[in-house]
DNA sequence: AAAATATCCATGTTATACCATATGTATAGG
DNA sequence: CCTATACATATGGTATAACATGGATATTTT
């Protein structure tokens, strides 16, 4: 398994903790790194979250900038320097920070929301909003997913 | 683990010594050398810091001019001439030279940013106003990452 | 000898690894 | 078909270790 599928709601305790869904644990323990990888999202009050592998490609896809240039600087910037990787603790939860929690507008509860090769992490209210948009979004554009780009081997899984 | 990740605020002292985080020492862990590599950021008033490693790769990618070609001589000169090498205490604390310190404008505090494979070190006031800057040439330029490099074959799992 | 550099030690804070308990779900037995 | 039990997940709390940081001592350099 290596998608990120179905929502889950978790409690988070005082000190930020939080058990990310056993899934999506499972979506990454193939990795070397035994947790995820966090930041903030630029487009909605929320978090997304990936795994370490995911955050290793995209170094080597940024390798197509020249080293130094100031596109790579700032797309750098933005990724690498705002993410935060958390480790599973025995019991497969994260501590999030209070920056985050502060930005996602987290209260006492967290919905972990699969959305394939990541995951996001809302406030449950919050997303049912954003849920609803997402499909109106998709009705309204008459949105489809679009066929497998040339390169694509398409491996199957 | 091989990427600098996250930004992590740290203090120096009167003699220019400061904790270099505990992930971003991990990630060069796997080098002969025991340290880091610095040099003057050309294009903002911070510091450039990669792994040993990172510089013979550069040093390879210069290849790509001719040999005694005037900008490769700027280049090399900028890069591995300015360069220093600073070297792991046994608390895994730095030295950061006086005229580094002078160019980035460091007080008491140093933000360490991570940048994937290499990280940046600034004054934490000037950093937030960079950070804010690259977001909004991203998303004003529409920068992205791109897609997989030619060679590339973006194995996940 | 003086200054600069490197090594060592000691401490407070913070994070995280560990343990113990609850809740829910699936399974098996009556 | 309902109930009891066992398993897996989630949740709450505590102790230990890692980290950052300040200072002192030794070593080298000029």
């Amino acid at each position: 398994m290596a998608l990120f599928l179905s929502t889950f709601i978790n409690r988070i305790d005082k000190k930020g903790r939080v058990s990310v869904p056993a899934s999506f644990r499972a979506s990454v323990s193939a990795q070397a790194f035994n947790g995820v990888v966090l930041f903030r999202s630029h487009a909605h009050a929320c978090l997304e979250g990936v795994d370490y592998a995911t955050m290793e490609e995209l170094s080597g896809r940024l390798d197509a900038y020249d080293f130094l240039s100031s596109d790579q600087d700032d797309l750098a910037t933005s990724i690498f320097g705002e993410a935060v990787q958390l480790t599973f603790d025995g019991d497969g939860r994260i501590v999030l920070p209070a920056d985050l929690i502060a930005h996602a507008g987290l209260g006492d509860q967290v919905a972990f929301v699969g959305m394939g090769r990541k995951f996001q992490i809302w406030n449950p209210d919050h997303y049912k909003a954003r849920r609803d948009e997402a499909r109106q979004h998709v009705f309204e554009k008459g949105l489809t997913v679009p066929r497998r780009p040339d390169g694509d081997k398409g491996g199957r899984d």
